[in-house]
DNA sequence: GTTGAGCGTT
């Protein structure tokens, strides 16, 4: 009843699978499942979570004995209110390893070598999907429009999409690395106040709001500039060319 | 205490 996805996968060769979406982020599969099991026989609950969090992602899926109870349970409890929000109930499109699966029942978990070896080339390419769909994870929080759950009729998606699939961690990546540089300035900073504690003892300090900018507080462009202008200015040849430009002997500066 | 596009584990 309770121990949903916590033991793997138990079977489901032939069950049908249901993606639950839009579900609240602390909703359970023991919550899911009293509500799934009214209208079928649910065999198995599993709701994704974070690996690293421990959340829940939001999604999860049902896995029904036979189809016919599963898409009942898709009308019934499609666009139900759970948690204080409205779920989305549909056939899952893709199975455990990433493969299409037709009418959220899948086709077969383990390839059954008769003796015919389909493929030598296994190309686990799923292994990128687990790191990258982590990583989308949290990228994406633009409010895209939810149509309805139609479009996921004339929805194909391509299996080639081995290499096309491009993603934008750009944001992301940019974003952390700008973060970290941002907190190791500011720790430097700090640790230059905390070398001079007497800059300014009056808790008043605040009649700027300029310095409230932890990054605007030194200014340390301002401080690069002149130090790289006048410093290297100093050259009797260079002031002999010019004494304005003296890394470069024009006047386009 | 938080967010909200989408598709899954021992």
């Amino acid at each position: 009843m309770s121990h949903f996805g916590r033991s793997g996968p138990p079977d489901i060769k032939d069950t049908f699978s249901l993606l639950v979406l839009n579900i609240t982020f602390r909703t359970t599969a023991d919550d899911l499942f009293p509500l799934f099991d009214k209208y079928g026989k649910v065999v198995d609950i599993f709701i994704p979570r974070d690996r690293r969090t421990g959340e829940s992602r939001g999604f999860a899926f049902v896995r029904y004995k036979y189809p016919e109870e599963a898409q009942k349970a898709v009308e019934k409890l499609d666009g139900r209110n759970v948690d204080g929000r409205d779920i989305m109930v549909q056939f899952a499109k893709y199975g455990p390893n990433a493969e299409p699966i037709k009418k959220g029942r899948i086709v077969e978990v383990f390839p059954k070598d008769k003796g015919k070896s389909r493929s030598r080339s296994p190309r686990p390419r799923y292994r990128d999907n687990y790191r990258d769909r982590d990583y989308r994870r949290r990228s994406r929080s633009r409010s895209r429009e939810r149509y309805d759950r139609d479009r996921y009729r004339g929805r194909e998606r391509d299996r080639h999409r081995s290499r096309s699939r491009s993603l934008s961690p750009d944001h992301y990546g940019s974003r952390g690395r700008g973060r970290y540089d941002d907190d190791r300035r500011r720790s430097r900073s700090r640790s230059f106040d905390s070398a001079s504690p007497r800059r300014s003892p009056s808790p008043r300090r605040n009649s700027s709001p300029r310095r409230s900018s932890p990054s605007g507080d030194k200014s340390p462009e301002k401080r690069d500039h002149p130090q790289r202008s006048p410093s290297r200015s100093v050259s009797p040849r260079a002031r002999r060319v010019n004494s304005r430009s003296p890394r470069h002997s024009s006047d386009e500066d």
